[in-house]
DNA sequence: ACCCATTTGTGCGTATGTATA
DNA sequence: TTATACATACGCACAAATGGG
């Protein structure tokens, strides 16, 4: 179970916590909530939103990022890739 | 067996591993690869070089510090001594 | 030129869980 | 039961680059 925002959201207990991340967020950039081009919330945001270690948002995000649904630029921050591959 | 950089090094099959990659390090130690003063590779340089867990790369490394063979600094990482010691 | 907050990158310390022998 | 070895997941600290003022 992770907490975040102002509501609670209820995982599997049994599937990993950083693979819960990477989830959400690829939710998030499929359905739009963050598009193309723009910047992702920073770890320290996703970490204060999901509650869970940077490490672990820092896994998801590089989930992502080897999905190809993201593009990182050290010191700049995370962007939602122009092209999203198919799947 | 660990494969590491081009190079495939076979390794005694009865020996466990964090002995084995203590003993590798050691080698470099002695042989001069890693030199007095200066830094020995990070803790995932290694788990990328050898291909081996983290624990057992702490582990290794933990051995070479408890016969003063290095020196770590949290958060720095750990340094070759500059008096080795006999042996 | 300078400061300063933000952000990612990196590093070690620690605990826990799972599987295996 | 114990030790090995894998992975996950928490924390904490510092560096380096960016961008705003």
């Amino acid at each position: 179970m992770i907490v975040y925002g102002l509501s609670v959201i209820e995982f599997r207990d049994n599937a990993y916590v950083w693979v819960q991340v990477r989830d959400v967020l690829k939710t998030r950039i499929i359905e739009g909530t963050y598009r193309p081009g723009q910047v992702v919330p920073s770890e320290s945001t996703l970490v204060q939103e999901f509650g869970v270690a940077r490490n672990t948002i820092r896994k998801a995000v590089k989930a992502l990022r080897e999905e190809g649904l993201i593009t990182t630029v050290p010191h700049l921050g995370s962007f939602v890739s122009e092209n999203l591959p198919n799947g």
